[in-house]
DNA sequence: CCCAAATCCAAACGCTTGTTTTATTTGATC
DNA sequence: GATCAAATAAAACAAGCGTTTGGATTTGGG
């Protein structure tokens, strides 16, 4: 960088570090202890901050909480778009691709930006408007897209009803080894965490529900 | 009743009616809004008792807690014991039989008895050590017979990790219903509630997972 | 009736909470 | 160097928390 190089950075480049600083303790203590249970004054602590920045930077509390969802929610999004199943496509294919990115997106995604995921934890229990946003921009294409893939999967002859089960069945399937991880633990199956276990349990999963779904209407299985 | 039946009830019929509207007023307000975030005052005030209540008749609020959790544990209990698997039986029927049970337990005992079920959602984000003994005492008995099915039901080839993941996703299947019936609400595929519309639930989802585990391991299905 | 144990109550304790006020420092511009 | 706005800091605010205290009240048996 030249001396004549001014020092001001770009306007959109400049962040402020002591919000940058709150904005990242926030999201740790959010997602740790979720919105009530928070204190403004460990998350400033953390930050090194004063009590009063985020009054200043941020308003109150509560909005300093919006601020966090808004940044959580977008890190979530850098893992990608969920793959749709185009009208020519396998549909068994199809549940395994949805499956295997559902699946990196509840272990992998969420490993690396676990706000979004405790948040949301604390939001299932105590829900506020977000969570409403987030089952409406989120969560609804994901599970319209299973609902999707099941109806290509089993027989016409199944009702809706049944069809709206299922696919909460195969989102059940994965989301239970995030959602309920500390009881995994416990009962001796924590979640997976290397690639190569991931892959392990994708294709176990998706092999279970595939079939579990294509003979689901048809007779029953001998012994 | 005589006039001259003594109206001092016998020992072990004398309940409290303080320390017992202490404890449902507390059952309520801890399954609502967890221990951390549950007033004391709030508690004392739904009671219709002083706040020094809680210390004279508990010890703390803590002591408190614990009192609620043993009551709730109680209540679940009331729900039937889980229905062991014989060697002869058919394990397409226990498969059938241990998911009635558990949907029941979930859908019907805990909407009778709602504080178990949020109280163990609350410790499932922030757990203590109720949550290590319910996984010992409660979860673990479910979870080892989800796999003696799951062993009968799969061809021996199958792994034990294999297993370990099958039997955890026969649980998500069910668990997720009362779990995430908040989000499940918000997707338009709210819990069942009346025992036709959870019979259909059994129905449709042990018939989905028999003919997974069945065919699971044998070849793939063909479009 | 009387005493003692059990129970309840009002008030205050020390502490933490989120928020606010006031004052000070910083840094760029004229 | 003076000036002005942005940013930070210290202190106090009222309200709520769980807990404690000390005394009043109720209760039941001798």
């Amino acid at each position: 960088m030249s001396p004549d190089t001014p020092v001001t950075p770009q306007p959109e480049d400049h962040v402020d570090p002591t919000r940058d600083r709150l904005l990242t303790a926030a999201g740790d203590e959010f997602a740790h202890r979720g919105f009530h249970e928070a204190s403004v004054r460990a998350i400033c602590n953390v930050a090194g901050a004063n009590v009063s920045a985020v009054k200043y930077h941020f308003g109150s509390k509560a909005q300093l909480y919006e601020a966090v969802v808004g940044v959580a929610r977008e890190q979530m999004c850098g893992g990608g778009e969920l793959p749709l199943m185009a009208d020519d496509d396998d549909p068994r294919l199809a549940l395994r691709r949805w499956m295997s990115w559902f699946l990196n997106l509840l272990l992998v995604t969420e490993v690396e930006h676990p706000w979004i995921g405790e948040i949301l934890a604390h939001e299932m229990i105590r829900p506020t408007r977000f969570l409403d946003e987030f089952a409406e921009h989120t969560a609804r294409p994901i599970h319209e897209e299973a609902m999707r893939i099941v109806r290509r999967l089993v027989p016409p002859s199944v009702s809706q009803s049944e069809l709206k089960l299922l696919a909460v069945g195969l989102i059940s399937l994965c989301v239970t080894q995030k959602h309920s991880c500390q009881m995994l633990q416990r009962l001796g199956s924590p979640p997976p965490s290397t690639p190569e276990e991931i892959d392990q349990m994708v294709d176990t999963l998706s092999r279970f529900a595939l079939h579990g779904l294509h003979a689901y209407g048809r007779e029953e299985p001998r012994p």
